[in-house]
DNA sequence: GAACGGCGATTTTTT
DNA sequence: ATCGCCGTTC
């Protein structure tokens, strides 16, 4: 756009000749091919105008479209500046917000519901959940976690209808494929999916998906609706249409079908929404649907410097699937403006990266050249922008940082999640334990002393946490005084608070809470940009309360603490508060956010091999398309990556600053820059590779956090002899926090067990009982089998009546084959249940060895897993690599003088086996694997090591502050 | 130059 | 659990 302030009389604004050709084109298609910085909205914005002027259309007749609603009101707002007072009834919508008005003008045409209402993710999330057993799923819905494909199912469906596909093109689509497993998985998604919609449509739903795909149904089914809109909109124009999909595309086909009055505007090396459907062929092959379209190319840009188009442009030529290359036009962009050459700068750790760039910022507005929203830092994905936002709060930078997700994981949400249920839950002490850790800061030592006296005593958690308050008896200096104290305060807490929340809405008993603790006057009187944040999320919070008030029956807490279950158990996680953005703060953006805004000077971050672009993978459930091979997909991954960071580098106005570390931490070895910088500026072949600095990265963990998010560090305390065992060993090697939450603090007797641990547990014991009386002699009735497994059977954990009795169902059957297998045939065991205790070098470790067979001189050691397996090719890998086995296998030389044959993995639910031989190597391994842990438990090094794997399924999630998603 | 094995890391976001 | 990268091995 011109930077000229023109007043919005839109004849005397300048354009330049391209941008002139688009505005006054007259009828029929075109294409506007606009480049990064050409100022497209104001042409679509410009043409609208000029429609209105030249008497070619009346505001009511034109239909503008975006595909979101932050360029839909871009576009209005241009619109409403360009077009004299009183001409403002222009359609400027979203795509699925049109659709959405369609469906509910004339969505009754093809039965759909009238009055349907639109169920946003969560809610749909929720919708699939409650009827998971009537989508007739069985791969897709394992027993062992049911809801573990939910958030796939979800998005598969949106994908479908993204294109659009019907259950019958899904079923025809599967039935196509050679491949009987792929074939058969196929089949299930497709039946799923049919069941969905129908189930969608009998409650009177509609989901995002619908709003397009149902849309272009109505203007297929019934001719007369869709004449109806082909005559009311005279000119449908499409911004961002390289973001389109392809239902949208169909749509707008649909609409523009009789007068051809189609605009298209958008750029395809700016393409970047694969991954939600949209497809760069509808702009590629934009002219083979219009062949008599109108092209014009926009390359007069008024964003950015020559120096940062010259590197842009070397970057994005390597992209093969590209207009230019498809029609050999140019896209060549145009500019006036000069300034210095992009500079990329490589660092040692990810920290130097953080502060150098934090540093140049601080510099730049304490000399006065620059204001903080200057600047933005982008970075590829939103959970490597830590650094940097520690880095700025080092230096006290305002910023602020887009996540898409993370509100509950932000402590101050945390702890009202937790007040909730500790007042109405008294089944979760987890969050009793989080609440007074967290929100009173009660300290671990003294928890951790409370819990150790759970088992002793027949008492609840809570009724400890009274008696230590009170201080009576055995619990009088069981804790501090200061724990003392603030245990009393957060129990006087929860009484007033049970008594105030008879009859009240969960939103008062919540302000209620934040005004004994006194948190909103703190946070209101705060400077803290920090503060202001937590006040914003806390608010947010408050507006997912509201909106469960306006559709629950009855607003009582406990209905709400079973809404946020729901919410939180399929994954969703809303993003933390929005801040102002006209606010003078740098902002830490993802590129995907940073589409269409500009900034003076942008650091595009982390630059390094396998950070950007990221690995491909495939992840997700796949529409049943005959497989694209691995080398294109790769290759198109590539390319879209490529175009993100086209987008990056097009975002700087006067300066780009590229920068990369060589350590991450983890990958052992340095890292090399990213392929595009290395395209950018032509660096030639990497450079090589040389060992990292370990010790760097090692303080790191060190360095002083974002407050509030670590666990205190205490002194290590005495803990010789040290006693592993091989869940001990797993636990530690999985998340050293874990471990101490687990086998230090003690924390097992207020969690809440898993349904997975119960079911293991019962078929382990029908399993040794069964294995004993062979060992014995005699080989028991299955009956009695079974009546163990009953017996051990504990109801906790399962999503329904019906999850348990299929679960249940599931065990038994699982018990008969064992039985036939194991006990009736083959030969018996040597050993049930081998309980040993060996010291290796100066580590007791303890354990239990399911069973060991020493027949003909030959010693295998078995155990039994009740996981599932899903690709019984990869037993034997499981056998060979399992610590379990492993540590046996040094247990049973240790015991015996001699190392066993064979380990086997007997997964009893499928009957399949995994057998491997134990190697020298692997042992010697896990031997030094062993003392490493030891020791570093030794030296009091519990740091966390979240992650999405490990936290998803950790039993200690609930009260810890480090848990991500 | 292919095959294997160890090791580390595990998106992006809109409606 | 899986996949990609990269170094090692044949």
């Amino acid at each position: 756009m011109s930077t000229q302030t023109a007043l919005p009389l839109f004849e005397e604004i300048q354009l330049d000749p391209d941008q002139r050709a688009a505005v006054e084109h007259g009828d029929g298609p075109l294409l506007i091919v606009a480049g990064a910085g050409t100022g497209k909205t104001a042409v679509i914005a410009r043409r609208i105008a000029h429609l209105i002027a030249s008497d070619q259309a009346r505001p009511s007749q034109i239909l503008a479209l975006a595909f979101n609603e932050k360029a839909a009101a871009e576009m209005q707002e241009r619109v409403d500046v360009l077009v004299p007072y009183g001409y403002a009834d222009v359609t400027i919508r979203t795509f699925h917000s049109f659709g959405e008005d369609v469906l509910a003008g004339h969505g009754m045409e093809i039965g759909i519901a009238p009055g349907f209402s639109v169920l946003d993710q969560t809610a749909q999330a929720l919708f699939l959940a409650e009827r998971l057993e009537e989508l007739g799923l069985s791969r897709y819905a394992p027993l062992s976690d049911p809801t573990r494909y939910l958030s796939s199912l979800a998005s598969y469906f949106g994908r479908a209808k993204d294109e659009p596909l019907w259950p019958d093109d899904l079923r025809a689509m599967a039935a196509r494929l050679d491949e009987d497993d792929a074939r058969e998985r196929a089949l299930e998604l497709a039946e799923a999916y049919d069941r969905y919609n129908r189930l969608l449509w009998e409650a009177g739903f509609v989901d995002f998906g619908d709003l397009l795909a149902l849309t272009l149904r109505l203007f297929d089914e019934s001719p007369g609706t869709l004449r109806r809109f082909q005559e009311r909109f005279r000119h449908v124009l499409v911004d961002e249409f390289q973001d389109t999909n392809p239902v949208q595309f169909e749509i707008v086909r649909r609409l523009t079908a009789i007068h051809r009055n189609l605009v298209v505007v958008g750029d395809d090396d700016q393409s970047i929404y694969r991954f939600r459907g949209a497809h760069l062929k509808n702009i590629l092959d934009f002219r083979e649907h219009f062949p008599d379209t109108t092209q014009i190319v926009l390359r007069r840009n008024y964003r950015s410097t020559k120096q940062i188009l010259e590197v842009s442009r070397r970057l994005i030529v390597m992209n093969r699937e590209r207009l230019e290359t498809r029609y050999g036009i140019s896209k060549v962009l145009s500019t006036d403006a000069e300034g210095e050459p992009p500079r990329w700068r490589e660092f040692v750790g990810e920290a130097d990266e953080a502060e150098w760039a934090a540093e140049q910022m601080a510099e730049a507005v304490s000399s006065g050249q620059r204001r903080w929203r200057d600047f933005a830092i982008l970075v590829r994905t939103n959970r490597t922008a830590e650094p940097f936002l520690r880095a700025l709060d080092a230096r006290g930078i305002p910023y602020y940082f887009s996540g898409s997700r993370g509100l509950f994981q932000r402590p101050e949400v945390k702890e009202l999640v937790a007040l909730l249920r500790s007042l109405f839950q008294e089944s979760r002490p987890e969050y009793l334990y989080l609440l007074a850790a967290e929100g009173y800061g009660v300290s671990e030592e003294d928890l951790a002393r409370l819990l150790d006296r759970l088992p002793l005593e027949p008492l609840s958690f809570r009724a400890v946490l009274e008696r230590a308050a009170a201080g009576t008896g055995a619990f009088r200096d069981l804790v501090s005084e200061e724990a003392r104290a603030r245990i009393g305060e957060m129990l006087d807490h929860l009484r007033q608070l049970r008594e105030f929340a008879r009859g009240r809405r969960t939103g008062e008993v919540l302000y209620r809470y934040l005004d004994l603790r006194g948190v909103l006057r703190r946070l209101v009187s705060s400077e803290r940009f920090e503060d202001e944040a937590r006040a914003r999320n806390i608010v947010k919070f408050f507006s997912i309360v509201r909106s469960f008030e306006k559709v629950a029956v009855s607003d009582r807490v406990a209905l709400f603490l079973r809404h946020l279950d729901a919410i939180q158990e399929y994954g969703e996680d809303p993003a933390v508060a929005d801040i102002d953005s006209a606010s003078d703060v740098v902002q830490v953006l993802t590129v995907h956010k940073a589409k269409g805004l500009e900034f003076p000077v942008v650091f595009l971050v982390q630059l390094a091999a396998s950070k950007f672009p990221t690995p491909n993978r495939g992840g997700g459930l796949d529409l049943p398309a005959p497989r694209a091979d691995a080398a294109t997909d790769s290759e198109s991954h590539r390319e879209e990556e490529r175009r993100l960071c086209y987008v990056a580098f097009t975002r700087a106005r006067e300066e780009l600053i590229l920068t990369f570390a060589r350590d991450y931490g983890g990958l052992g070895r340095e890292r090399q820059p990213s392929l595009f910088l290395q395209e950018a500026f032509d660096l030639g072949k990497p450079l090589p590779v040389k060992r990292r600095k370990r010790a760097l990265e090692e303080l790191e963990v060190h360095r002083p956090g974002l407050p509030a998010d670590s666990i205190r560090r205490e002194p290590p305390v005495p803990r010789d002899p040290l006693q592993l065992s091989f869940r001990r060993l797993e636990d530690y090697e999985t998340c050293p926090l874990k471990y101490r939450f687990l086998h230090e603090i003690s924390v097992d007797p207020i969690l809440t067990r898993d349904h997975r641990v119960n079911f293991g547990n019962a078929v382990h014991q029908a399993v040794a009982f069964a294995l004993n009386r062979r060992l014995q002699g005699n080989a028991p009735p299955f009956e009695q089998v079974a009546e163990v497994f009953q017996r051990a059977w504990r109801r906790e954990g399962y999503r329904s009546e019906e999850h348990e009795r299929r679960r249940f169902e599931q065990g038994l059957e699982a018990l008969r084959g064992f039985v036939e297998r194991e006990v009736d045939a083959g030969p018996p065991p040597s050993a049930v249940e081998r309980h040993f205790r060996i010291k290796l070098d100066d580590v007791i470790v303890t354990g239990s060895m399911d069973r060991v067979d020493e027949a003909d001189g030959r010693v295998a050691l078995i155990d039994y897993k009740t996981s599932e397996l899903d690709d019984p090719e990869k037993a034997d890998a499981n056998a060979r690599e399992s610590l379990q086995l492993l540590v046996y296998a040094l247990a049973y030389r240790e015991l015996t003088g001699r190392t066993p044959e064979r380990l086997e993995l007997r997964y009893v639910l499928t009957g399949d086996v995994g057998r491997a031989e134990p190697d020298e190597k692997r042992l010697e391994k896990t031997r030094a694997k062993i003392a490493a842990i030891a020791a570093s438990i030794r030296a009091g090094e519990f740091e966390a090591r979240p992650s999405e794997r490990n936290c998803s399924i950790c039993a200690c999630r609930p009260i810890c502050s480090r848990a991500v998603r």
